[in-house]
RNA sequence: GGGCGGUUAGCUCAGCUGGUAGAGCAUCGGUUUUACACGCCGGUGGCCAGAGGUUCAAGUCCUCUACCGCCCA
């Protein structure tokens, strides 16, 4: 073996050789029970971030105990077309490259163009994601817009469409004016904007100096206005409801209307109404009838009857304009600053335009209800449990959703118009006639769909649902779906409805939430604020196992990870230890080790490792079972190094000769390997690879599970007390500066007879660990030379002292010792004094307190004894 | 305005159904002993945000307060 740990030689080959070899192939005809999973499809635009690392690794780790539980396992991976997000970045490289806008190349072309980009951006990321070794079934990699999905999403929407769920109409929507399409609403952030309300005074009718102030944050919308509304109950503005107002700088005429909707606190209580561009105002014209100007198109430009020079002005620009000219007039009567929340695009962040359009919706208030059903059923589960509250708020008010987008890259509609007689037929395949005029001149809609539509059916659109497919049927409804909180709305509660009214099952029985990924300092990670860690960067640097080790300790579910160089850092140590003891074993054995362990024959040392071994495997697979991915973590690191490493490898350097220990030692770190292989799936491998016995690969070996026949409590219980003693010895010699490594003679003293025997029984170990020449056991220490004492539950230590100054310092340091135990006994002592303890708890904790005081008094009584004959 | 988290060692965080507080890094002392200095041995460091309550017993359960963060409207 390789004297040094590198993660990078390791790392390197085995995922093409796990691949290659087919380990993560599902077989929908094998007879055990199915785990299925699919990847929560990666952009084809993006690159791998820590939020991927984090959603990839947690069921990674699941799946691969899962393989080794022998379940018949399938993670399906996948990548998405994500419509807007695609379509920006290639229109921007076409730019770059050839100089060219996407109607330059016009739509077939420029699609042609989206699809070359797409296989060499799809191989980046897969690249990227290979990096971490998912243990994914990529023979069975599907991407959103393959033809088997395309005609998954076509039978939908069709059937929808013909149950009235999916419908068009005209309505207000938000439009962005960048990406040139409208979003729905959940594609839109609320941002707190600090900006200006504005007074303006819109003269009255017939009277020049007579005015009614109304107040907006958006000056440049009032050419559009087709009325002023008041509330009913505003005194100030009672008598002139119903009044006529000159709309300033055209020379339209306006009404005033009372609308209980407006807030009389609001600016003046007066408020301009532009039914074309305010969702409110719009409904509020709704009801009052008001004709609606349209005076910002769908580029946020200026339109409609106005001004020349207005026209083709950018809305921003406009209002500028307007408030000049207004000012000019004497029409403007104050300026204030006002902050208020502002929509913004969820993909390019500009602001959001109000519009009102015809577009294709899908109505939710029908699907919705089965899917809160299924929840509150609990055949699905939110875990942890809390975000049901969240995925409940908002299913309880949905609304209807927006589906058509104005882009070209993605699920073309499957709606078709008849250019004679406006017939609508929505049709899997396009009509060849008109079925009402029978005319042939017929066009597609030009819309695509919503990147989330196809995304809602993922579940079963790529198990091949469409076809009633060997996957569908062995591995529907999915198991878990690991994914994060942020797309809960957008896709989690998406894919329960679709699911649900598809197939008449969940889409997955459980749902993983993971938390955010957050810098050092608690910081969400983000390109603009220049603190996102790069993960391949980390791979890099300290390697995957060590990357998917940090990020499984740290995910305490649903809580964000600050993640912290530092921590990545320790767990790269972790994998050196396991390197380093994983090569001392090897070195040691002599190539006739097996597995089979004589349990009759080997020591108490070994007996005490396996023990604990086995206890710890019973942990980690119930924390396992529980999604405490974390806390199996912790558990097993701690238990390699500081069990296995710190105690049982020192053990059985004395052992070596053995061959029974050998066989343990092996057996031992084969269980190691094996408990870690979830988490670092390339060391353990390749370590494995040099112990091997049986399978081929480490996955394809058993998962640990609790033996009964490795249950040796009272060897477990020695051992732990030959350690407490060997803990207090090593503290005794440094305490007392006693050269490191100086070989010394040393007492041991119990008045247990048993424990003298035992531990007589150990004493191999015992002098190894602690640097003794030789150790005598005695039941009293008078007549021996005088030393530095130490005690440790009933025994006591004694390292002869090598001259009197010694005597004087170690008179000081046990006043001090009796000091302690005097505050400890005391303490215990009053919580015994209290009756309502002592006959209130259960017995089994009184006992132990008790047991706990008379230790601490014995050894008060020692230490002062000592102190005694000391002086 | 409604809801949800967080506040534990110098820093970043664990701590399940209540039973004398843990990890990584940092720090201090010792140590180059043939698996490992990415190490080994030992130590320092916490009225678990504050107040009240339930209980024999509270970091853990309940109520309130403060501060920080997120989601929805």
């Amino acid at each position: 073996m390789e004297k040094s740990y590198s993660h990078k030689e390791i790392e390197k080959n085995w995922y093409k050789i796990w691949v290659e070899n087919d380990l993560f192939k599902a077989d929908n005809k094998s007879k055990t029970t199915p785990f299925s999973m699919v990847l929560p499809p990666p952009n084809i635009t993006g690159s791998l971030h820590m939020g991927h690392a984090l959603t990839f690794t947690i069921p990674d780790i699941i799946n691969r105990r899962k393989m080794m539980q022998d379940f018949n396992t399938l993670w399906l991976p996948g990548v998405d077309h994500a419509g807007i997000a695609t379509q920006m970045v290639v229109e921007k490289h076409l730019k770059k490259e050839k100089g060219l806008a996407k109607e330059d190349l016009g739509r077939e072309k420029f699609i042609q163009f989206v699809w070359d980009w797409k296989k060499k951006s799809e191989k980046q990321i897969i690249k990227q994601i290979d990096k971490l070794g998912l243990s994914l079934d990529w023979t069975r990699m599907k991407f959103t817009l393959d033809d088997d999905m395309k005609k998954t999403v076509i039978r939908v929407f069709v059937q929808l469409y013909k149950e009235g769920k999916i419908y068009q109409g005209t309505y207000m929507v938000n439009r962005c004016p960048s990406c040139k399409t409208v979003l729905s609403d959940l594609e839109v952030d609320h941002r707190e904007i600090h900006g200006k309300l504005t007074y303006i005074k819109y003269p009255l009718k017939g009277k020049k100096d007579d005015f009614v102030v109304v107040a907006t944050t958006r000056p440049e919308t009032m050419l559009g206005d087709t009325a002023v509304a008041v509330n009913p109950e505003d005194e100030r503005y009672k008598n002139i409801i119903g009044q006529e107002l000159i709309l300033p700088l055209t020379n339209r005429v306006i009404k005033i209307i009372a609308d209980k909707r407006v807030d009389k606190e609001f600016g003046t209580g007066a408020v301009k109404i532009t039914p074309a561009h305010d969702p409110n105002d719009y409904d509020i014209a709704l009801k009052h009838n008001l004709k609606s100007v349209r005076v910002i198109d769908h580029n946020a430009r200026m339109t409609g009857p106005i001004k020349k020079k207005f026209i083709g002005l950018d809305r921003f620009e406009c209002r500028e304009k307007i408030i000049n000219d207004l000012k000019k007039l004497g029409l403007i009567e104050k300026e204030e600053d006002y902050v208020h929340n502002v929509g913004h695009c969820h993909r390019c962040e500009t602001m959001v335009e109000p519009d009102i359009s015809k577009q294709w919706f899908l109505k939710t208030s029908e699907i919705a209800k089965p899917a809160i059903e299924v929840v509150e059923k609990n055949n699905v589960v939110f875990i942890p449990n809390k975000w049901e509250k969240v995925f409940f708020n908002w299913m309880y008010n949905i609304k209807d959703w927006c589906i058509s987008r104005q882009l070209w890259w993605g699920h073309r509609i499957p709606a078709y118009y008849c250019l004679e007689c406006g017939q609508i037929m929505v049709e899997e395949e396009r009509p060849p006639k008109c079925s009402n005029c029978n005319s042939t001149e017929i066009s597609q809609d030009v819309d695509v769909l919503d990147t989330w539509f196809s995304s809602a059916l993922w579940p079963f659109s790529t198990l091949g649902w469409n076809v009633n497919s060997g996957d569908f049927k062995t591995y529907y409804p999915t198991s878990i779906m690991a994914t994060g909180f942020d797309i809960i709305f957008f896709w989690v509660a998406r894919m329960i409805m679709m699911g649900v009214h598809f197939t008449g099952e969940v889409p997955f029985r459980e749902v993983l939430i993971n938390g955010l990924i957050r810098d050092e300092k608690g910081q969400k990670m983000s390109k603009t604020k220049n603190n996102a860690v790069d993960p391949l960067d980390v791979i890099d640097k300290f390697g995957s196992d060590a990357l998917r080790f940090t990020l499984a300790i740290q995910a305490v579910p649903g809580m964000d990870i600050s993640f912290s160089m530092n921590r990545i850092k320790g767990y790269k140590a972790f994998a050196n230890k396991i390197w380093n003891a994983s090569r001392y074993v090897i070195m040691n054995l002599k190539g006739d080790e097996n597995f089979n362990v004589d349990f009759k024959k080997i020591s108490d040392t070994d007996k005490w490792i396996l023990n604990f071994l086995n206890n710890i495997t019973e942990k980690v697979n119930d924390l396992m079972d529980n999604y405490r991915i974390n806390e199996a973590a912790d558990q097993i690191y701690h238990f390699f190094w500081h069990e296995y490493c710190d105690w049982y490898l020192e053990f059985a350097k004395n052992d070596i000769d053995n061959i029974d220990t050998r066989k343990v030692l092996k057996f031992t770190l084969f269980r190691l390997l094996q408990l870690l292989h979830p988490f670092m799936p390339f060391i353990t491998e390749e370590i494995y690879q040099k112990i091997k016995i049986n399978e081929d690969f480490l996955i394809q070996t058993k998962f640990p599970s609790f033996n009964s026949e490795m249950f040796f409590i009272d060897e477990y219980k020695d051992i732990e007390l030959l350690k407490k003693i060997i803990m207090e010895t090593r503290k005794t010699r440094t305490e007392n500066r006693i050269d490191p490594n100086k070989k010394i003679d040393i007492y041991l003293k119990s008045e247990s007879e048993k424990e003298r025997e035992i531990v007589s029984n150990l004493l191999r170990y015992f002098n190894f660990l602690t640097k003794s020449i030789s150790t005598e056991i005695k039941n009293d220490f008078s007549n021996l030379p005088k030393g530095f004492r130490g005690v440790c539950l009933n025994w006591e230590i004694l390292l002869p002292f090598s001259n009197n100054s010694d005597r004087v310092k170690e008179l000081k340091r046990l006043k001090k010792e009796v000091d302690k135990a005097e505050n400890q006994i005391k303490k215990l002592g009053e919580k015994l004094s209290n009756k309502e303890f002592v006959t209130k708890a259960p017995e089994l904790i009184v006992i132990d307190f008790k047991k706990n005081l008379q230790v601490l008094i014995d050894k008060r009584e020692k230490i002062q004894k000592t102190i005694s004959d000391l002086s």
